[in-house]
DNA sequence: TATAGAAATATTGCATACAAATATTGGAAA
DNA sequence: TTTCCAATATTTGTATGCAATATTTCTATA
């Protein structure tokens, strides 16, 4: 048992993440401790140990002798989540601006170019990939592992909010002439552009998401 | 026992997270679980407890089957964290000149000229406090939460390495017209002034530091 | 004397048991 | 029938013990 070096509470913390991310266990469901510890197969103390984990990471609440229970998200609450994440992608942007070496640079600069041609071809499942890869390279190349990890945290926070994201017509090609703008300031160096240009292009996303979600349904008070 | 709403291991962290911030428990140091148990009078299982709340505020580092140590920050380290309460406080300051309601607007001025008055007195105790409460209510007037926690985390991370911030002569005189610039911007709705503002007066807190940092000891490689 | 390997020691990870607090259910009174 | 209270049941918080792993120490050999 523990056979690689992770320990049985942080392999639970990644299960029970998981399970939420996909929507097992849904917002507001509440996380029983001798629940969690028969469906995994472990005792109580390691499923307390990922539950404590998980609460840094936002995905549940704890409250003292009440127990866990999944965030439930509501729509201000997200929304909320969507302007952190833009202003913290704006931030690695300017950093990037600032910080990235050459390497960096020439990397970023070929990932964007290899991004038009999945444009051109319309490559969905590509683009996606390859988008998240670009926000990350934007985050690493901030060099700050402070900003680095909030915006790696945020990120998955979000995603499965996200998961339409790129299913709007003409989303792909707009996205790209987006990235466009960002990198372009990065590789000149022009942090204030690369903030603009990197919070437009969050904030569309956001548009998207509140487009898609307002079209669905939304009861007063709903909770997403 | 536990005669109010938090729980023994919420108690335990709070404790241990003081022994640090007062540097009773200097970096580096190995967290042992019997000589917390031992310390605070409670089993090891709280301690643990406590030991996964603390690494989540980057307090202490943990490894599987290779115990807690307190976070030994390097000077690289301690400098990103600077930069990132940089980036991050300005972020705050622009969305609040965006979001601020005119309550908090006036507050905000309110403040700001009550710190007048303490910087002709030379008063450098209560434009500490009152400092403090300043960039409080910019995080708060953001009206973001996520923001908001990570500001007062980060806040609270940095605050044992700057405790001499005001010492030096002038400072206290320098801190009031920088904070003046941002005020001024977010009371007209600026926020591009206001992070530009906010990010020259945060980054001379770090020059503060450094200046005092190098007058001290530095050897290649030590640590903070 | 220095080094490598093995035994001994110490420490963390997990399971189980018990204590304390909260939530639920049933019944009595209005 | 509804509401309030109390007894019961469920659930979380803590303590303790054992198992697994890492670290240290000791010894034998080069």
């Amino acid at each position: 048992m523990a056979v690689d070096g992770r320990t049985r509470s942080e392999v639970l913390a990644g299960e029970i993440a998981d399970e939420i991310l996909t929507g097992s266990f849904v917002p507001g469901m509440r996380l029983d401790e001798h629940m969690l510890a028969e469906r995994f197969k472990v005792s109580r103390t390691p499923v307390r140990e990922a539950l404590r984990q998980l609460v840094a990471t936002g995905l549940i609440d704890m409250q003292p002798r009440r127990g866990a229970h999944v965030a439930a998200i509501t729509a201000d609450r997200l929304s909320e989540l969507f302007v952190a994440m833009g202003e913290v992608e704006a931030t690695c942007a300017r950093l990037s601006a600032l910080s990235m070496n050459p390497i960096e640079r020439r990397r970023l600069q070929a990932l964007h170019e290899t991004m038009a041609g999945m444009v051109e071809a319309n490559n969905e499942p590509d683009y996606v990939e390859a988008n998240r890869q670009f926000h990350v390279a934007i985050y690493a190349g901030a060099h700050n592992a402070t900003m680095n990890d909030f915006a790696v945290a945020l990120r998955r926070r979000l995603d499965p909010f996200r998961r339409a994201q790129f299913r709007t017509p003409g989303r792909l090609r707009q996205s790209h002439a987006e990235h466009e703008r960002v990198v372009t300031a990065i590789l000149a160096g022009d942090s204030v552009t690369a903030h603009a240009a990197m919070l437009d292009h969050v904030n569309l996303v956001e548009d998207a998401f509140d487009q898609m979600s307002h079209g669905g349904r939304r009861a007063a008070g709903s909770r997403l």
